[in-house]
RNA sequence: GGUCCCAUCGUCUAGGGGUUAGGACACCAGAUUUUCAUUCUGGUAACACGGGUUCGAUUCCCGUUGGGACUACCA
């Protein structure tokens, strides 16, 4: 096997949706398992679509998600540079050989003229008006016109096109490692501009010529690609590189979870959540988007969830590190058919990963928010609140979200709570609760609960009958981590103020 | 419309000519928990349809249907 050397080669258009990560990604785990290399490329030959910041997000995304580039932007490399734009002058070289070789041929039509063609075409019953072996020879290019015509237009600076002169009749046959053999006839090709009329590639001129120069060994990209494929083949063929053409790969597509049609860039916040690595404010519209590393995603899980979209290990494993994945990663267990995504399941997964980190890493989530809110904690009460919060949790916001009430005591109660739980009993219980934990000296969970036990079985209540009443009065609410803990970390002279706070409160609703 | 790609529970998927079609998420129920959750156990739920080939097809072939992509001097 030739060294494996992949790309991933974006265009900078605006924030990297997560369908590009996942692209990434594929791309990262076949260069580490065979100790190749990992090239960032930017393709923005459109100079009408480039979004400023673009770039810079791109290699903020991946660095978050621990994707690491081994040659490219930002990186540098023996085949620099890596932004398409500035290798302009390189492109025209091969452009020029093919016409010279008579695979592609001078265009002079301008926009108007192509109209025309299309409405003539369209008139004449014909389905999808193309520039193509049939319509070339009623074309203004360097087929049609006679060469000193031809000659003079281009010393005059006549704007131009090269096209590639695609074949009438030719089956082109392409190996997809995840489809197969794909073949398609020549005659449903069109003539492709190769060259733009302000001297940059198209994208699949580009393509072709960087791939060859930067010698990938696999292109690995989104399924969107598999219909121009074969015109990269043509080109590789014309350019005399067959041999060493790269193993193609087209990946299932991301589809919206309501089923039609791709995930799109469009699509960022419609749905619930967030389809973009990082957040990102588009500079010129000032829109919005937000994105999996503010909404509380882990970088480890969201690859890990990343990874199992359209690929699986064929074992029932599921929780993969990076490095793990590097190791059995295939291109062969990648799935044919498009994939909808499912965020519980990419919930569930950072739910594995938090739970997965030690104690004192949560806590630092919990100060961290803390700090944010400018609220003091100790390391030693963060630590005894991230324990009991821990088991359901799905993000780090969670510890301070659900832990709000360790901090401030509620000034409103659950109503619903309040109307099935708040009863004479409770009342009662409460009451005498209250005055019994002022004996306690320094009380611990256990000590709240045998005096809760002593109180109870003097009225002669059942606990579990009022518990969630006392709940109520403590954290206002009806769920929520364990109660005698809560009340340990809260500390008996706060759980006596608060039971008198709802005592007070709650009076009129039994009454 | 044309070309190409695809098709197993609601979702992600395993599997493969003979299986009780397996797992995960989600959902539901029960057990544990004096509260909430965790945890555990169990459950509902799928081979799109029609033809072939075959002793036998969900699996292989063809067609239909459905979904998707592409169809720019965008990538």
């Amino acid at each position: 096997m030739k060294d494996v050397r992949v790309r991933f080669a974006p265009s900078p258009t605006g924030a990297l949706h997560i369908g590009g990560v996942r692209t990434a990604l594929y791309n990262y785990l076949l260069a580490r398992k065979y100790n190749g290399k990992m090239i960032l490329r930017i393709e923005d030959t459109d100079q009408t679509r480039y979004v400023h910041g673009a770039e810079e997000y791109i290699q903020r995304a991946l660095q978050w998600v621990g994707i690491t580039i081994d040659e490219g932007l930002g990186v540098g490399g023996p085949h620099a540079p890596y932004r398409q734009s500035e290798r302009k002058p390189m492109y025209m070289e091969y452009a020029q050989r093919l016409v010279d070789n008579g695979n592609a041929y001078y265009a002079f039509d301008t926009e108007q003229d192509l109209d025309a063609m299309r409405e003539r075409l369209k008139t004449a019953g014909v389905n999808s008006p193309q520039y193509n072996s049939i319509t070339r020879i009623q074309m203004r290019n360097s087929i049609t016109l006679p060469v000193d015509e031809v000659k003079s237009l281009l010393s005059a600076g006549t704007p131009f096109v090269i096209r590639l002169k695609v074949p009438r009749k030719e089956e082109i046959r392409l190996n997809d490692l995840i489809r197969g053999w794909v073949m398609v006839h020549s005659s449903q090709i069109d003539d492709k501009v190769l060259m733009k009329s302000d001297g940059m590639p198209t994208y699949h001129l580009a393509n072709v010529v960087d791939d060859y120069l930067m010698k990938i060994s696999h292109v690995i990209r989104g399924e969107e690609w598999l219909p121009s494929a074969p015109l990269h083949v043509l080109l590789y063929k014309y350019l005399g590189w067959e041999a060493d053409m790269p193993q193609f790969a087209h990946l299932p597509l991301l589809l919206k979870p309501s089923g039609d049609g791709k995930l799109s860039k469009r699509d960022a916040d419609q749905m619930g959540f967030p389809i973009f690595p990082l957040d990102w404010i588009d500079p010129n519209t000032n829109e919005k988007a937000s994105g999996f590393r503010e909404a509380g995603y882990l970088p480890e899980a969201l690859v890990n969830f990343l990874a199992f979209l359209g690929w699986n290990p064929g074992t029932t494993q599921e929780i993969f590190s990076m490095e793990e994945l590097v190791s059995v990663f295939s291109v062969e267990r990648i799935g044919k058919a498009g994939t909808k995504f499912d965020i519980h399941k990419a919930q569930w997964f950072n739910q594995q990963y938090l739970r997965a980190k030690s104690d004192d890493e949560l806590a630092d989530f919990l100060l961290a928010s803390l700090a944010g809110e400018g609220v003091d904690c100790t390391r030693e009460k963060a630590l005894k609140i991230v324990v009991i919060i821990k088991e359901r949790a799905i993000f780090p916001k969670d510890f301070w979200e659900q832990g709000r009430f360790l901090f401030f005591a509620p000034t409103s109660f659950d109503e619903a709570v309040v109307n099935k739980k708040w009863n004479d009993d409770a009342i009662k219980v409460l009451g005498a609760f209250r005055v019994a934990l002022s004996n306690l000296l320094s009380p611990d969970a256990a000590a709240f609960k045998n005096t809760l036990d002593e109180v109870t079985h003097q009225l002669g209540i059942g606990t579990g009958k009022i518990l969630q009443a006392l709940r109520l009065s403590v954290t206002g609410a009806g769920a929520g981590p364990d109660l005698m803990m809560i009340m340990e970390i809260l500390g008996r002279d706060e759980v006596v103020k608060r039971i008198g706070y709802a005592l007070e409160h709650l009076k009129l609703k039994v009454a």
